[in-house]
DNA sequence: TAGTTGTATGCGCATATACTCATATAGTTG
DNA sequence: CAACTATATGAGTATATGCGCATACAACTA
């Protein structure tokens, strides 16, 4: 079965996805949310970052569909909406742990010495 | 089994790929790439961008180790090194997909005449 | 060697976005 | 209502990156 290729329109909501998950302060705060939901503070503890700063990430990463919102009195707490993103993830984690390994062996034998 | 968070290293590395996949023009070369390699001026063709930018995105690819480049003569071939990011973009197709189509029923019912 | 073709790259511009600081808003408590 | 807490947001700055143009480079051919 051949695949038709994606229109425009499609790739470019793939591509904006895959945009959300290219930001090291956004992947620490999925990391932090894997376990439980947590509210705002508890994230900038956990991710040391500042608070305005981690506010404005998980806004983008729940006007993503990758989080919900939940207030509760004076609080807000996030949670994973979406765990896909963590398959995401592990397969990218794979994928370069191989990759890895694979250069690991290239100048193996030296310079002066081919055998 | 509770895993670790990842170093900020890792985290580093994985926001990388995820960036380099973050470009539609970049979706459509891989995507284009899918069933066999290919020459640049193919590629151009295919994709409809000019020269020097599909010349610059296959760089970018290549140095993130998901294409691999064959000179032949005058030609250079790429083709799909890490096949695992067909496994990434299907993993976003399926996602966003149920995301649409769960905001597909959001407004049925419509506006006046709620039931 | 000169010319031709396929591919890569230096440079400048325009845009996007991450970050910080200060402040605004929502909700709670005295 | 005033004071306080938790969170969000407007504005400004710095950096990154995609694109186009022109040109350089590499390999083949006459």
């Amino acid at each position: 079965m051949k695949s038709s290729p994606l229109s425009d329109e499609a790739l470019e909501l793939v591509s904006r996805r895959f945009a959300v998950l290219a930001e090291p302060m956004r992947l620490r705060l999925l990391q932090a949310l894997s376990a439980s939901e947590k509210n705002v503070h508890t994230l900038v503890e956990l991710t040391g970052g500042t608070q305005a700063n981690v506010s404005r990430h998980l806004q983008t990463l729940t006007d993503a569909h990758l989080l919900k919102r939940r207030k509760e009195g004076l609080q807000v707490f996030y949670a994973i909406a979406d765990p896909t993103i963590f398959q995401l993830c592990d397969l990218v984690c794979g994928s370069l742990e191989k990759e890895h390994a694979a250069r690991a062996g290239v100048f193996r034998g030296g310079w002066r010495n081919p055998r």
